[in-house]
DNA sequence: AACTATTTATAAGA
DNA sequence: TTCTTATAAATAGTT
């Protein structure tokens, strides 16, 4: 219903049926609320992601709505049969078991760990998967870099800026102060920068100490080591 | 969203109020199929009309998204009186989804679909599992190529050994063979090799014909196309 | 997340 | 109810 017409299966992008999911999970739910006001009808409305996150509108309270779907369903074998419930219950505990192996399984084989059975096809199809995914994850963590060195950079004009401001007040103050007791930390250093300027840039490598201006220094430079 | 734009509050008229229920039901029965089917997600709806009848429409069975709803609700009361039985086992089910989801999450995450929460150090970690990964599998994909080769190999000097040895009856028997009746199909070719084992060595792209001595072939032949 | 060209949904009327 | 149609909404692809 836009740009093109799109048959209705499932998205195989996996980026695009994010973002569709979440725009159309808001148009559903919206129509359901407006269904619900405009007509004075009950409704409740259960939507799991596909990544099995939950989300829900309800008119009333879920539990009444489920309670009254009990109480119409043709199925009264499904409400109070506690050994219905019961198999029922276990058959979504196998269905979820099964989810939570197969997730195991292809994160150990994404992790090299457990490539035995697989085919040289498999083999090629999983090559193909972690070389797309390595290259967006460093392509990512470039991006993230290349934000963090800007911050840097920024931080480090306004320091200059705090610095000659400070040295300029500094020289003024000892121009004209005569009975100004100058405090030696305080004092001028050779380059021209104030003690805590200096401070905050040089211990960079030393974190937990300022919490202000050398949190993003601190990723940085712990992040570095790593590096190729 | 027609003629004329309408506020949402409860239609007055009973008439127009059960009309516009029933196309506003049909329009929310089918944008619920199609979030299901494009984004590959569960869904439940349940509608109450004024007049009490129902109308339902579930991905799986109705029960199977009940029983998740309530492993996934933090309001353990939402259904019937829960025996202890199912408390325990919506228990587990709530565990398992959290694992199910978990697993999802880092899945989404190795195929560097997910990227945006991540800190720079996580997304380092993340790209040196895929790199340790993408390792490990590019070894055992080199380790069953060679595999391969050499069974391939093997089948080859196997089927030369054959083709001398058929070499060498036919000769004898047309030597001293006058009444023996020689099959154009089976007769020699220039380079010798009997027509059975040219067959099996150069329709090697070609599989899915011959299913004893083609079949390592066939695989080897397939996952060429795709190496880099 | 915002934009916009299109597709859909639907309010009113027949 | 169903069909039609003018118009409001939703949304697919793009930025």
């Amino acid at each position: 219903m836009a740009r093109e017409k799109i048959k209705i299966r499932k998205i195989d992008n996996a980026t695009a049926r994010q973002v569709t999911f979440s725009k159309r999970r808001r148009g559903l739910f919206k129509k359901a609320e407006e269904l619900a006001i405009l007509c004075d009808a009950e409704v409740g409305l259960m939507v799991f992601s596909a990544t099995g996150k939950l989300f829900d509108f309800s008119t009333s309270s879920m539990k009444e709505i489920i309670d009254r779907y009990n109480g119409h369903s043709k199925d009264h074998t499904a409400v109070d049969a506690p050994s219905l419930d019961l198999q029922l219950e276990n058959g979504s505990m196998t269905i979820l078991s099964n989810q939570v192996a197969e997730a195991t399984h292809q994160l150990r084989n994404m992790r090299g760990e457990d490539l035995h059975g697989l085919t040289l096809q498999e083999l090629q199809q999983l090559e193909k998967t972690l070389e797309t995914g390595l290259s967006r994850v460093t392509q990512k963590k470039g991006e993230q870099i290349l934000e963090q060195i800007n911050h840097l950079r920024k931080k480090g004009v306004q320091l200059v800026e705090e610095n000659t401001r400070l040295r300029y007040q500094v020289a003024e103050m000892s121009k004209m102060g005569k009975q100004v007791v100058v405090d030696p930390e305080n004092a001028f250093h050779e380059d021209g920068q104030s003690s805590e300027s200096v401070t905050n840039v040089t211990h960079c490598g030393n974190p937990y100490e300022n919490d202000d201006t050398s949190d993003t220094c601190l990723k940085l430079g712990l992040s570095c080591s790593g590096w190729k």
